[in-house]
DNA sequence: TTAACATATGAACGCCTGCTCATATGATCA
DNA sequence: TGATCATATGAGCAGGCGTTCATATGTTAA
């Protein structure tokens, strides 16, 4: 800390400053929608329900990589799975999902300025 | 792709499929949002405006890793800087920022159930 | 100018992550 | 049942990332 007349940490904001464990909640969150695969999966699936084998095509990967992703955009809740006979079903898990989606993608629109 | 009756490509979402380049500039928003330091640095910032050596006490790392850190940030856009004297005062870049955030906090709120 | 302070940058190193390949599990059909 | 399809999981490897340490740049004060 350096020695200046005042700091300027505004009361502002209304919320309380995270803690250690909510910022790496908060970071886990982000983070699995840090990656173009996921991502492109996630946003396939806000266009309605796929399984593993179109979402595999969406993406041009290997089933296998893609039921990798799945696995970690399910264990933090990003999508749920719903087992149809041989097909898993993925979708979203919750709607703001949605919302982190539509607010990043203005971000990068506003960022192309 | 499989053999079954129908995808279920719903139309829905308004918006059309991220294209490869959409893809990766999202992907390295949430990324850069996607890590305890960088999250906590940015919900600080949320507070009001901070230099270095104050986030660098905030976080408790070196101010090195904290000015490499900012440096990500000011690359995509997420915090812009402006000197004064010595000290370099950080803010956030845009309002979506803060939703971002507060749609992530939301999220993980809803997951702890 | 010189010294001291605040921040930025470069190199380097260990850890983590995303893919592939091989294999296992679950489900349907003959 | 056995064969095949759809998905899941484990191991392993290459590339990327976050920190530290050393050093450079920019700013103020003496």
């Amino acid at each position: 800390m350096t020695t200046r007349p005042a700091p300027a940490v505004q009361p502002s904001a209304a919320t309380p400053l995270l803690d250690e464990r909510a910022a790496e909640e908060l970071a886990a969150t982000f983070a699995v929608l840090g990656d173009p695969t996921r991502v492109r999966l996630v946003d396939a699936l806000a266009h309605g329900e796929l399984c593993v084998s179109d979402l595999s095509t969406v993406v041009g990967l290997s089933e296998s990589a893609v039921s990798h992703q799945l696995r970690l955009l399910r264990s933090l809740r990003i999508v749920r799975a719903r087992r149809a006979g041989r097909q898993v079903y993925y979708q979203l898990d919750d709607a703001h999902i949605r919302t982190l989606l539509d607010q990043g993608r203005r971000h990068i629109e506003e960022a192309r300025a």
